[in-house]
DNA sequence: GCAAAAATTTAAAACGTTTGCAATTTTGCA
DNA sequence: TGCAAAATTGCAAACGTTTTAAATTTTTGC
């Protein structure tokens, strides 16, 4: 390996040039000859030269990174969906160039900080912003600071125009309750989370859009809510719902973990899923395809997702289109053996 | 919110100080008159300033990153991995200031070639490595270049000494013969990996070390060995070591998919997990709780982990210790319901 | 063969911070 | 009060790049 190169003056010195015609062959500008470029191309090559971050970023104002704000988790709470984003970023940044900041909040700091910190502190050109809540103070700040971002969930409403991509969850509820009406259910549960998050409100309504759509009255809808992470809780709620003769023939989950929930509870309480009780979730978490005799869920590919959202992002920053970008992805079924027909009435 | 400072400059102007003296002041220095420097501080904070990294970084040749180039994912293989591991750097690094920068590898570019960017481009101040292979030119670059490093695994063996964190999978392996030896088993299999990985490597040693220090002729172990991302050929490997009636009566697999296939496979071959047959993972990823009747496996709490890892990365890049950081962590067993005594012989 | 135009190259400033050294102010003591 | 010492503050250079404007070289047209 020959010396390296580790500036733009040594390699300019190296060759007989200017800073400035090293710095513009490298940047492939047009007025700089033809043959110069590739003889510094050749030459930064073999030094094995790379431009300096900061350097680079301080002239340009831009840094070449997109950052994210890691959320707060709860402590023992596993699952794939920040591997599977952040690698969906990651395939979506390299291919033009940029690399994804990590940042972490601490224990007792707020989100918001972090995100301040970040974009204040010039660390990144964008940002994107998960886990939308109904109302969100991020958003409001990014706007507000006129700072290119792109969130992957939307508001409840608001009185402003932003980036997002969501999973049309709406529509996949609305799919879910369509299939078990036509499997004979006529009985529902929905179970929920108490948490003010946009998607719960969204896939709800889709869920009350296809039973009013249907417009059959002897279609009911029980509800069970509980937090989002107390297990205790949530075990409650659904086994409040699944006591009981007068229990709902099928079960729609607002994401897996509460699937599965309702499946161990009906285990627990002598039900045969599907034969007396269909569940559906959403998500699909691998845990999904395991847990007997197989959930049938929602998969809404976040990889996917997080590669379309890089690339908006990307976009929102090179040319500030003057529209938003919005982008809303319909999440397939993935149909497994949790659901099936409605039971016979016994009563 | 009051208008935003965005430099030192305009904080000295607004103060009427020098750049250099809000600087040091912001900076803690004990030569700055404390009232001076709480004044300073208070400004800083009521006008919101952030310093510009880049600017800090290019002259103090500190970034306050640390680099972590995200491993080459076979398209659809999820799981927690990444997701945990990337929380758990993100939390050691917080309490540091540290951040965390993600580069990906394009499709067709080599792992090497993306670290070597982030270590020439001076964008991290250190990185993380994972995934060691038994023979890894990545510790060998980052050995030469003299950069700051922590590897999560090591090396098969290597001629120089360097800072890792790794699972003592051969404390595992043996731990969990032992456990299957005292419930009577005596004909084991082992189902493995063709790719060199360090970790195949210890964890069998660990469970050979282990049968030959029992000392109990009678043992006998069968091997079974596809490539790690051919499921196919795993499975089929897998099967060939269950058929027949002389086949092992418990099985260790070196991770839980692995051990996930066993079961899957035994319970198509109208085998009962454990009455007929044992199995015993490593990883403890979510869905081996679910997967019936439960995997029993041995957790390596990658989070923990890598908060160590961030540790020991900011310890290496701050103070160069002499020594080499190493860090041998045990993992837990994690008893569930796939391991029991072994069956009556009925030949 | 020469002036004008085009092509190519370069000098120097800027980005926002840290820091060595010098300048200034304050303090302590006779 | 005066002077040295200590404490505090400030000037200016440096980090490695991009970019504006200007300088230089080459080409073109007649």
């Amino acid at each position: 390996m020959p010396a390296r190169v580790t500036t733009l003056k040594e390699l300019a010195a190296s060759l007989g040039l200017s800073i400035t015609t090293v710095s513009r062959a490298l940047a492939g500008h047009q007025q700089i000859a033809p043959k110069t470029r590739e003889r510094v191309a050749k030459a930064a090559r073999q030094a094995g030269y790379v431009p300096n971050t900061a350097a680079r970023a301080l002239v340009s104002g831009r840094s070449g990174f997109v950052g994210l704000v890691l959320p707060i988790r709860v402590p023992n709470l596993v699952d794939s969906f920040l591997g599977e984003f952040v690698t969906g970023l990651g395939e979506g940044l390299v291919s033009h160039g940029a690399d994804l900041i990590l940042a972490t909040a601490a224990q007792d700091q707020a989100e918001l900080d972090v995100l301040r910190h970040v974009v204040e502190s010039g660390r990144a050109d964008g940002v994107v912003v998960t886990r939308i809540a109904e109302v969100d103070e991020r958003l409001a700040y990014l706007r507000r600071r006129g700072f290119p971002f792109v969130a992957h969930g939307r508001l409840l409403d608001s009185d402003f125009a932003y980036n997002w991509l969501d999973t049309d969850g709406a529509h996949a509820f609305g799919e879910a309750f369509d299939m078990l009406y036509d499997l004979g259910h006529r009985h529902f549960g929905l179970v929920t989370i108490s948490e003010p998050m946009t998607f719960r409100h969204l896939r709800q309504d889709g869920l009350a859009a296809a039973i009013s759509r249907r417009g059959d009255p002897s279609v009911r809808l029980d509800v069970a809510t509980a937090p989002r992470f107390d297990r205790g809780a949530r075990i409650q709620a659904v086994n409040r719902m699944l006591q009981g003769p007068d229990r709902p023939t099928a079960i729609v989950a607002l994401f897996d973990e509460l699937a599965l929930t309702v499946m161990e509870e009906a285990a627990r309480a002598g039900l045969t899923v599907p034969r007396d009780l269909s569940v559906i979730g959403f998500d699909n978490i691998v845990a999904s395809a395991y847990a007997p005799p197989g959930l049938t869920t929602f998969d809404a590919s976040i990889r996917q997702c997080a590669r379309e959202i890089a690339d908006m992002l990307l976009t929102v920053i090179a040319d500030k289109p003057a529209e938003p970008l919005t982008r809303l992805i319909r999440p397939t079924l993935v149909p497994r053996a949790s659901h099936g027909p409605a039971p016979r009435k016994t009563s």
